[in-house]
DNA sequence: CGTTTAGTCGTTTTT
DNA sequence: CGACTAAACG
């Protein structure tokens, strides 16, 4: 069968557990331990694949992905491999999606309101601003930590399912003192998040665990699903182990897939505990499964990869052996600032295109998002084409986010903080203000019939008509998706103009949010998919490059998550920022900074650059003129591991004429400086 | 009451 | 540097 072809003995071992010729519902828990590169996407799509064909209905199968990226790569390999007649996975998408598409379905039986919005992040920590604000705890002068800190540690406490007190001891233990006044905060910001009818991102989890915990409700989400498969369980957090155990008690039917050395989610209440415990939660235990054959990265590579995880402090999976042999170990390769550094990549990455690697066979790796500022100015410089994943979204954009805000205030019109936006738009209106015409707004048929006789600051006078004919558009059917965004677009251009000095550049994105929106369904679709699953935006100044064309990728460690290219350089392989210093206080979180890198490193299959740049420029802290700091290689290469690498330094110290750009110079980054980086045997 | 300005503080990774 | 707050100003 064409979905068994090409697996190896452990592989198949895992796509054939507990199937039977032609009987697929016998299937007991089954947990796949899968090494960096070792086919972990092709086992579970050949699994699906493999269910299906012994007559598992695929719209009973439950697939749940980290993030959009994997859920459509993992649907696109079950239709190459499964037969024509059956039907695609239905159920497909990350904790967050599925989460969302259940309560919709389900919201009149756990009591509630089936129009919910959702927050993001940033609306969400709008909205606790508020809550602090009508509390008084804003004005105190008692440091009480910003929004994005409350509503860290209150994520932090709903997705580990720990008391308050233990989670500011252990991971916040510098607002130990405001205990209390969170607890009412928090308190608070859940009645209001009731009241508006808006859920955030814990709710979409916390709602759907409360739901597997209710007679009746369970019992209908469970006889949905026949079979359940989990991708990256190693990045999951308790409140996610306690729905897949509430979907699965018996653990038949479910599949876990994952690897404890690539947990890096730790700051997100994942625990590699799920992974680790799972087996021991059914009886007889879940089967175990190892796949620790790689076939993504050459020897040298894994050798360099396992060196560095193998000073792990836990270890709980084999190292990973490969057959691709190659005789280039991993380059570490010492810049002598972060300037250039930035110059090393893009000669290098130009000097592979060279010899036939694509851009989008090489990416750049980084551990915090403005890591590749200076990569991205010196792409730019020389027209290099790159996209960057993570960091700042498109949707983040305040400009964008006006335009979506007034598409959510027309769905859900009690949702405060989409209300304060929108007002606020209006010259003359301010916080005060946009509360008094927020009161206004009812429950009912006509919820905004009352801004209509409102009367607004004179400054807001004159345009406030065209503002209510647009609302009465919006709740009514008057204008159709997508028409009605184009609508919203028309109304906001004055306000955007006055708004933002810099409005020519930003056009561009209003424009990619109109034809995004074209490809939508509804608009409740829209809005949904949009808080859940952000476009990714794209720093080139030359636009957003076309999907054909060939670009280098920047992306964030994290964001690289279960991807591999031929070609990875690995920014700033310092102290400081692998492990960044912001985790250097407890043992766990190094340990995490350490799979981090090793995550890094294991997503190369024929070359891997680690960058060191001996100093860089800070502009924080410095007041006048641009200090340094100097740097020294992370601490998860130690001297002794050196022998696994190729030590280099750039740029080759020479005579002046070396300098010259071009494909001829990068034969000397190979060059070794004596002594330096000597290694050891 | 809204807007502007000056001053302070902290600073990651993402659904 | 940039996000956020408090105080001054209109």
């Amino acid at each position: 069968m064409k979905h068994l072809e090409g697996l190896n003995a452990a592989q198949r071992q895992a796509v054939e557990h507990g199937i039977r010729d032609g009987d697929a519902s016998q299937a007991g828990p089954l947990l796949v331990i899968a090494g960096a590169g070792s086919g972990k996407t092709t086992t579970l799509a050949s699994r699906v694949a493999h269910l299906v064909v012994n007559g598992a209905d695929p719209g009973r199968i439950l697939l749940l992905t980290f993030s959009r990226r994997a859920a459509s790569e993992m649907a696109r390999r079950v239709i190459r491999m499964v037969p024509r007649e059956a039907r695609p996975v239905t159920w497909s998408g990350t904790f967050h999606g599925i989460g969302a598409r259940l309560l919709r379905i389900y919201a009149q039986r756990i009591g509630l309101n089936d129009g919910f919005t959702i927050h993001d992040r940033e609306d969400a920590a709008d909205l606790l601003n508020l809550v602090r604000h009508d509390l008084g705890l804003s004005d105190k002068a008692t440091r009480f930590p910003q929004k994005a800190t409350c509503l860290t540690i209150y994520s932090h406490a709903v997705n580990s399912g720990l008391p308050l007190g233990q989670v500011l001891e252990r991971h916040f233990p510098w607002c130990s003192q405001h205990e209390e006044a969170l607890r009412r905060l928090f308190d608070g910001y859940v009645a209001a998040k009731q009241s508006q009818n808006v859920l955030d991102y814990d709710d979409l989890l916390l709602y759907w665990a409360e739901m597997m915990r209710s007679e009746g409700v369970a019992e209908d989400v469970r006889l949905r699903f026949d079979h359940v498969l989990v991708d990256e369980y190693q990045d999951t957090n308790p409140l996610q182990a306690s729905i897949l155990l509430g979907l699965k008690p018996d653990g038949q039917g479910l599949t876990a897939v994952g690897d404890d050395a690539q947990a890096i989610y730790g700051f997100r209440a994942a625990t590699v505990r799920n992974i680790l415990d799972l087996p021991q939660q059914f009886t007889p235990p879940a089967a175990v499964v190892t796949l620790t054959q790689s076939y993504r990265s050459t020897q040298p590579i894994l050798a360099a990869s396992n060196a560095v995880i193998a000073m792990a402090r836990e270890r709980f999976t084999k190292d990973l052996v490969s057959e691709r042999v190659s005789a280039q170990k991993p380059r570490l390769v010492t810049v002598p600032d972060d300037i250039q550094q930035a110059v090393y990549v893009a000669e290098r990455v130009l000097a592979l295109r060279e010899e036939g690697v694509a851009l989008k066979q090489q990416a750049v790796l980084f551990r915090t998002s403005h890591h590749s500022s200076l990569v991205e100015l010196e792409l730019a410089r020389r027209n290099i084409p790159f996209v960057k994943f993570g960091g700042l979204r498109f949707l983040e954009a305040a400009h964008v986010k006006d335009i979506v805000s007034v598409l959510r205030w027309a769905s859900n019109p009690r949702d405060k903080v989409v209300a304060f936006r929108v007002l606020q738009l209006f010259p003359g209106i301010g916080p005060q203000t946009a509360a008094r015409a927020f009161d206004r707004v009812t429950d009912g048929a006509h919820p905004f019939a009352a801004l209509a006789i409102y009367r607004p600051p004179a400054a807001a006078l004159a345009v406030w008509p065209a503002f209510i004919d647009l609302l009465q558009d919006l709740s009514g059917s008057a204008a159709a998706w997508p028409a009605e965004l184009e609508r919203v677009k028309e109304w906001f251009q004055p306000f955007f103009e006055a708004r933002y000095p810099d409005a020519q550049v930003r056009a561009g994105d209003i424009d990619q949010l109109v034809a995004i929106g074209g490809q939508y369904r509804s608009r409740e679709q829209f809005l949904t998919e949009l808080a859940l699953d952000p476009p990714e935006a794209t720093s080139d100044e030359a636009g957003p490059p076309l999907l054909d064309e060939d670009y280098l990728i920047l992306s964030t460690i994290h964001s690289a998550k279960g991807q591999e290219w031929t070609a990875v350089y690995v920014l700033n392989a310092v102290d400081g920022c692998i492990p960044s210093d912001m985790a250097t206080g407890r043992s766990e979180d190094i340990e995490e900074e350490r799979r981090l890198l090793y995550v890094a490193m294991t997503r190369a299959k024929d070359t891997l650059d680690l960058l060191v740049p001996q100093k860089f420029y800070v502009h924080q802290q410095s007041r006048n003129g641009d200090r340094h700091l100097y740097a020294s290689r992370t601490r998860f290469i130690p001297p002794a591991m050196l022998d696994r690498f190729e030590a280099a330094t750039w740029p080759v110290r020479r005579r002046q004429d070396a300098v010259a750009a071009g494909s001829g110079a990068n034969v000397d980054l190979k060059a070794r400086l004596g002594g330096m980086w000597k290694a050891r045997t």
